[in-house]
DNA sequence: GAGTTTGAAACT
DNA sequence: CAGTTTCAAACTC
């Protein structure tokens, strides 16, 4: 009778939360065709013309269109792949760590996983709890939702991080290097989300907001309250200062013009801010269905308009690969000197405190990983 | 589809 | 903590 040891496993919480979150519905109780009208992404197509591709939606493992917007969404049949709906592809976590996305999405594998060895299966609930546990003890938040969908709260992460309220914005950033946020390698990127300060990264470009001008946000939010006497823009982000090439050359724009673009879309897939840059044909971009996109309506109470044009996007979001970038070639191998990422939240934070204070005092010098805040 | 790149997760 | 290894996805060709 082993007892007591495995069955203390659920103590306080019984009903795991991942079974209330909107993952575990997805992916066990809403049709595949209810969670693609929720969370769509929108593909791209140029040409405008009345015979114009029908409209294609991708979730997260799988493909839908419609005829029309009086249609029903069907499912993709990808050709050669069979089934196009492929989850995980693990092969020797088991689908018991957190490599594996089902798993750390807090559900178990399907028939569409193409894991080996899979662990993840009701079967095997007792494993799959107390490895949940497990790591759930190493890391309280390890299954907490990665983002936090904050529309205009960039100071709840400045509040006092002593004694922040649960809703601790626990988004621990990205630690992109290469890929300057640029790609869906960036979980923020990824996410839709911009980076803040808990990132790390090294030549952030987001397209959904780059660090930099988060910080610059926090910085003219702090000196709102403070500020009075300080008019000269010190310094910026270190960021700011190395590249200039990335952002405007010579901007004349006020140092404190930022405002920050987390846009409150409640998806996975996001559409960063559009660019005409691309668009040959002027903003060929249209919303290709006005039902699915209506979210993102002319009326936006913040200028969502990216401050300018700095924030180049390139496409959207969708099946295909992100390539249109390049803003910066990876194949340079150093981009970056050898900084650390600690020095640039560091440096734009304490950067210079001579005399002047005008630093945020709220916002702790490395919030990084700090689960229990 | 195979091979490379990337950064989170895991490990030491 | 930091440095290294492992891992599976994103990406490229
Ligand atoms: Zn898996
Ligand atoms: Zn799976
Ligand atoms: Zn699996
Ligand atoms: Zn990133
Ligand atoms: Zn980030
Ligand atoms: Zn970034």
């Amino acid at each position: 009778m082993d007892n007591s040891q495995k069955k203390k496993i659920e103590t306080p919480t019984p009903k795991s939360k991942f079974e209330d979150s909107p993952v575990f519905n997805y992916i066990n109780n809403l049709s595949p065709i209810e969670a693609v009208r929720s969370i769509p992404t929108v593909q791209t197509f140029n040409t405008l013309s009345f015979t114009s591709p029908p409209p294609v939606f991708t979730s997260p493992h799988a493909s839908f269109h419609r005829e029309s917007r009086f249609f029903r969404w069907r499912k993709v049949e990808e050709p050669g792949e069979g089934d196009s709906c492929k989850r995980c592809n693990c092969k020797k976590s088991k689908c018991l760590k957190l490599y594996c996305e089902c798993f750390a999405a807090g559900v178990y594998c399907i028939e569409p996983c193409s894991c080996v060895d899979c662990f993840n299966r009701p079967i095997h609930e007792d494993t799959v709890l107390a490895t949940r546990k497990q790591i759930e003890s190493r890391n309280p938040l390890a299954f907490a939702p990665k983002v936090i969908r904050n529309s205009d709260s960039i100071m709840e992460t400045t509040d006092d991080a002593s004694k922040t309220p649960a809703s601790a914005r626990h988004k621990r950033g990205c630690n992109c290097k290469k890929s300057n946020c640029l790609k869906k390698y960036c979980e923020c990127f990824q996410s839709g989300v911009g980076c803040s300060i808990n990132c790390r990264c090294e030549g952030c470009k987001n397209a959904f907001g780059k660090k930099d001008a988060y910080l610059l946000a926090i910085m003219e939010s702090k000196q709102e309250e403070d500020l009075s006497k300080v008019q000269q823009n010190p310094n910026l982000s270190k960021e700011v200062e190395q590249n200039p090439s990335s952002d405007q050359p010579s901007t004349p724009l006020p140092p404190y013009r930022h405002t920050v673009v987390h846009q409150p879309f409640l998806s996975k897939n996001r559409l960063p801010p559009t660019q005409f840059f691309l668009g040959a044909g002027s903003s060929s971009f249209r919303k290709p269905d006005g039902d699915l996109t209506q979210a993102r309506n002319e009326k936006k109470p913040l200028q969502t308009v990216a401050e300018d044009k700095t924030e180049i996007m390139p496409e959207i979001l969708s099946n295909t690969p992100i390539t249109t970038i390049k803003a910066i070639s990876p194949n340079s191998k150093r981009v970056s000197p050898p900084h650390i990422g600690s020095s640039e939240s560091g440096s734009i934070l304490g950067k210079r405190t001579n005399g002047r204070k005008l630093i945020l005092r709220s916002i702790p010098a490395f919030p990084s990983l700090n689960p229990n805040q």
